[in-house]
DNA sequence: CGGGTGGGCGAAAATTTGTTCACCTGTCGG
DNA sequence: CCGACAGGTGAACAAATTTTCGCCCACCCG
C-alpha cells in the first residue's frame, strides 16, 4: 500500500517526524522549504501532494499545520500503547538474564519500537566472546539499511556499547531523533558519520556529544518472520 | 501569581481545556466565540489578553491556534533518576515545552552471564498456532530469494509440512536435489511451481511426486547474523 | 455622579499559511 | 532522442486566523 520513497521524499517525511517529536506540531510548508534549504514552497507542496498520495501522510485542505504521519506501524511485535519513559531492564528468562529496553509509565507519542517481551536469542547467532547479558533487541524503524538486509520492521539484536567502543564500519543500532535505525558507523575527526544502505536515504553525521544522535550498540544479528 | 477569574474568564478557559483534550489541539477565536455565544472574535480576543496577563494562557502572537494552558498539572510524569541509556525529560525549548529523549546518566556495565543453551527460537517469531516442536533450522543455500530478503546462509525456522498444507504463494523450504533453498511456492493443477524472487535464478516447476523436488514445509522467520 | 472594569459588536487590516500556475532542469529507461 | 518523472523557482492568489479600532452598554463603588 505504501509506496517506495525517493531519497528527498523521505528526508522530508523525516523532517516532519522530527518536528512533530519535537514541537508537538507540525511544520508549516515554508519551515519544511527551509529546513531541506529549498527557496520555494510550491516545491514542498508537490512533494507533500505524493506523500500523501503515496500514504505516507494525510492533510486537511487550507489547514494550517495539519500534516498528520500515518506510518506508524508496529511490524514486529503488536505491542500495546506503552509509550513512555524507556529504561533498561535486566531479567530473567529461561534462566538467561536479558536487557531489553522497556517503556513504562506515561507519556506521549514516542519510541515504539522496543519489544518488550524478551526475545530469546541463539548463542551462535552472535559471537563466542559476546555477552547476551549486555544484549537488548530493538525493531529497525526505517529501511535505511534494507540494502544491507536489514529491512523495517526487523528485530536486531544489539550489543550495548559506547560509539568509541564499535568497530568502524560496523553497523550500529543508532537513536535518530526519536527513531531506532539501523546504520553503518564510521568515525572521522571525532565526529561520527551514520552511513545508510538503501540509496534513498542520506547519510548523516553529527558530533559524538550531539543527544539527537545516540549510539545503542552494535548491531550483531536479526531476525524477521516471513510472509505477511 | 494566577489571579482570580471572572464567571465569564473562567467559562472561556473551561471551553478551550475541553477543546484542547477533546481535538488535541486548541481552538480558533471563532471556534471560541461560537463555543461560548458572542458573535465577535474580538470580545474573545480581549478576554484571550487579560487571560493571559492574568497568567492562565500564554499565545504566540499571529499564530493560528496556538493557545497554551498553564496551569494544568504536570501531564506526564517527571523522569526520575532510572538506571538507563534513555530518558524522557521535559524541558524548555524556544518558550515551549517539549518532551525529548536523552541520554543522560547513560549506560553502565552490566553483569555478566555466559549461558550456553540449545537452539532458541523466540515464540513470537511465529504465528501463535504453530507448534514449535514440529519446527526445525535450515540454511538458504542460494541466493534464490534475496530479493525477498532471505540471503545465502541465513538460518531459516521452517514448520514442517506436507506440500499440500504449504498456503499457496507461501515461502517454503525445498530440497532441490541436495541443496536446501527457499522458493514461493504455487500449486497449479496438481504440479508444483516453485518461483524465485530473484532475477538471475529461473523460476522451476515439478510434478509432486518428482523425487528431486521435496517440500520440508512452510518458511516462518529468518535470522542472520549481522557484519562479517 | 463619574469613572473604572468587564463584555460586546462589526468591520477592516495584518499575518500566516496553503494552493495554483507557468516555466525550467536534471535523470532515467525505452 | 523522446518522454515521463522528480525537483525547483517565483509570483500571484485564496483561505484561515489573529489583531486593531471605534463605539456601546451594564455594573459596581467611592
Amino acid at each position: 500500500m505504501r509506496d517506495r520513497l525517493t531519497q528527498r521524499q523521505n528526508q522530508v517525511l523525516e523532517f516532519i517526524r522530527r518536528r512533530i517529536h519535537r514541537d508537538g506540531r507540525a511544520p508549516s510548508l515554508q519551515e519544511i522549504a527551509q529546513g531541506i534549504g529549498v527557496s520555494s514552497v510550491s516545491g514542498v507542496h508537490k512533494m507533500l501532494v505524493v506523500l500523501e498520495e503515496k500514504g505516507h501522510i494525510r492533510r486537511r485542505p487550507h489547514e494550517a499545520r495539519s500534516i498528520e504521519l500515518l506510518d506508524e506501524e508496529e511490524p514486529f511485535h503488536a505491542a500495546g500503547e506503552l509509550p513512555g519513559v524507556l529504561m533498561l531492564k535486566t531479567m530473567e528468562q529461561g534462566g538467561r538474564r536479558v536487557r531489553r529496553l522497556t517503556s513504562e509509565g506515561a507519556a506521549h507519542p514516542l519510541p515504539r519500537s522496543m519489544s518488550r517481551a524478551p526475545v530469546l536469542v541463539d548463542p551462535s547467532l552472535v559471537p563466542d566472546d559476546v555477552d547476551l547479558g549486555a544484549c537488548l533487541g530493538v525493531v529497525a524503524e526505517d529501511d535505511g539499511m534494507s540494502g544491507a538486509g536489514v529491512w523495517k520492521g526487523d528485530l536486531v539484536v544489539v550489543e550495548e556499547m559506547d560509539w568509541e567502543r564499535v568497530p568502524d564500519g560496523a553497523l550500529a543500532a543508532v537513536l535518530f531523533y526519536d527513531r531506532v535505525v539501523i546504520r553503518k558507523l564510521e568515525v572521522l575527526d571525532g565526529r561520527l558519520f551514520f552511513r545508510a544502505a538503501d540509496k534513498t536515504y542520506a547519510d548523516e553525521s553529527a558530533r559524538s556529544d550531539d543527544p539527537d544522535f545516540f549510539v545503542i550498540g552494535r548491531a550483531l544479528a536479526m531476525m524477521r518472520r516471513l510472509g505477511r
